[in-house]
DNA sequence: TATTATTTTGCATACGATTGCAAATACTTC
DNA sequence: GAAGTATTTGCAATCGTATGCAAAATAATA
């Protein structure tokens, strides 16, 4: 019931030096001697003292807090990289103020701006887009943003995303050498990067070897859309013999409405290619063949940005790509010789 | 580059009030007249000032913001919790700080004292214990905790769970219902609450009808050991005809082993039950018979319980369990006519 | 209009830390 | 042991806001 605090006043009086010195024990960089710092960390011990951290911040202009905002946490890519890049931050002396970006809860900007009440040091946006106007807004604060998994037409700020077109045209250099002839394509939310980088590699290295998309259809990254556009793509006579889902989570719902619902065998009748290889992918229930997003190096990548930008004001803006190989699995077929 | 903070001075200054008048137009319960509150309102717009919650919540001793602490970020229950507690508070005004407590980062006890230094209004344990002594501590500073799917034998701190040795027994009672002889379990973690009481109440109601368990391997919680645990109980001679797993998410691993290793046929072979029903259990492919874990309303009990605790000191902690549906699919069978 | 009751406002202090500065102490070196 | 240098220490100001108190302004009442 005893609600006290303890403050570095009281940690002063019991060891009996000011105020000042335990400050300067538990600051890093500051110079205490031995003999008070053994005095001080002995009196803190005993009260239970720890420095408040906010109370620091206000002065030193530092919260050791970073905003994430994330959308869609439904498709698990996006739970694991916030695992990996709360781990890393942590590893790092800061925290992370988790904002969700639900489509109910209104305008994105609306969050930043909350985001920046708390002081934060850095924000990512983790696939999610903001206005030209909250950029400026972040930028005249001296807060640096980063986008995590899509990147925007603004080069105020860092973007961290996989090759996301390089991506595309892997995966059509692919079902082209396993021979497939009638190819489409489930699209994700058309305003992402994500989706826009995929497709367009995807289209151009089918034109680069005379094929163009035989059909296509709008996911948009969510499940139950992916489904119904299963329907549609598949629902006709001549059905295509190879579909690319512009994600895995799109993926597993398509080759379930094919297998279960329409009743065509994978990869045998169709093949179907994922996006993003997360946990699932790899169980044998699906096998989904699909494109790696390396969360791993996407993160550290992310994190080390923040962090540069956060020591040094005058960091420039980065759009990074990072490749991410090919994971081939049993929902692709290699050759059509197999299919008939 | 003009990296300025505006502060409720600058705006008094400009709107020709004092500091304090600034002040009262941002806090809720405080008065200010119309023609102030105007001014006031119009300057803060011009300098975009937005009130600096760090210092507010120096002076008011609280900081909205709530310390979460998740472990398993990669069983899907999880992210969909995060997701509904982040929302909810939101919408109360309060924000999440999430702390990983990865097996690698050491002692959850140092987290909890990580998240006391930013001088949260509350601490909610998504999985996770804690010693009695950090809950002093936690007491000591009225910073009231929360166990979120995890209960522990402390009165000092709430608990929300779902009804899990309700839920056991349903499991046992479906199962023999469904003419099951040779039942088998897998488990979780054997220090976790919700393995213990699923446990529990499962083998007491086999008991109750005359039955004990055919077969007991340890999952952890663990995908990769629940596979392990697949293989050792189904490798021998007589296997179970049904077994029920403490998770989901490890219930995907088995059937998988089941299905694709070993060749067996679910439910005709052997009937697989899980725990939690996190949405992957209703995609075709799984199909799974399972426990709901009701997260809405264990969101819901939780976030308010919270709030509750946060407004008035003199809360008494409480233990609830909410009950969950049984969600039949197809991975067991009804009656064991069909089987045969 | 005079008087009282009510609301609004500014002043000054407090929250819990960090940090520049100058005084005090400790350590070198001859 | 004296003189000079390096370290430690305390004082006091500061960060940006909230709030108790008393004075000023407004509204209500007679």
């Amino acid at each position: 019931m005893a609600t006290k605090k303890i403050t570095s006043l009281e940690v002063a009086k019991l060891a009996g030096v000011s105020q000042s010195a335990v400050s300067r024990v538990f600051t890093p960089g500051a110079s205490a001697s031995k003999k008070t710092e053994e005095k001080v960390r002995k009196a803190a011990m005993e009260l239970g003292y720890r420095p408040n951290v906010l109370a620091r911040s206000l002065i030193t202009g530092r919260s050791r807090i970073i905003g994430l905002v994330v959308a869609h946490l439904d498709n698990y890519f996006y739970p694991e990289a916030l695992e990996l890049i709360s781990n890393a931050l942590q590893k790092k002396g800061y925290h992370v103020l988790v904002f969700m970006a639900s489509k109910t809860s209104g305008n994105i900007d609306d969050v930043v701006d909350e985001i920046l009440d708390y002081q934060v040091d850095g924000i990512i946006l983790a696939s999610v887009a903001v206005s030209s106007k909250l950029a400026s807004r972040c930028n005249a604060r001296g807060v640096p943003v980063i986008l995590f998994n899509r990147s925007q037409d603004d080069d105020r700020f860092s973007a961290i995303t996989s090759d996301n077109i390089l991506g595309g045209q892997k995966v059509a250099r692919f079902l082209i050498a396993g021979g497939h002839k009638r190819i489409g394509y489930i699209a994700g939310s058309e305003d992402a990067s994500t989706q826009r980088d995929r497709e367009t590699g995807f289209v151009e290295e089918l034109k680069q070897h005379g094929m163009s998309l035989y059909a296509r259809e709008v996911g948009n990254f969510n499940v139950d859309e992916a489904r119904q556009a299963a329907h549609k793509m598949f629902s006709g006579d001549k059905i295509p013999d190879a579909v690319f889902v512009a994600s895995d989570h799109m993926a597993f719902a398509v080759m379930d409405v094919l297998r279960f619902e329409i009743g065509l065998k994978i990869p045998e009748q169709v093949s179907v290619f994922g996006y993003d290889d997360v946990p699932v992918s790899s169980w044998p229930a699906y096998d989904l063949t699909t494109v790696r997003q390396p969360a791993n190096r996407m993160i550290a990548e992310t994190v080390s940005m923040i962090l540069e930008s956060i020591e040094n004001e005058k960091t420039k803006p980065r759009q990074i790509k990072i490749d991410g190989p090919l994971i081939m699995r049993g929902s692709t077929r290699m050759s059509t010789t197999l299919s008939k």
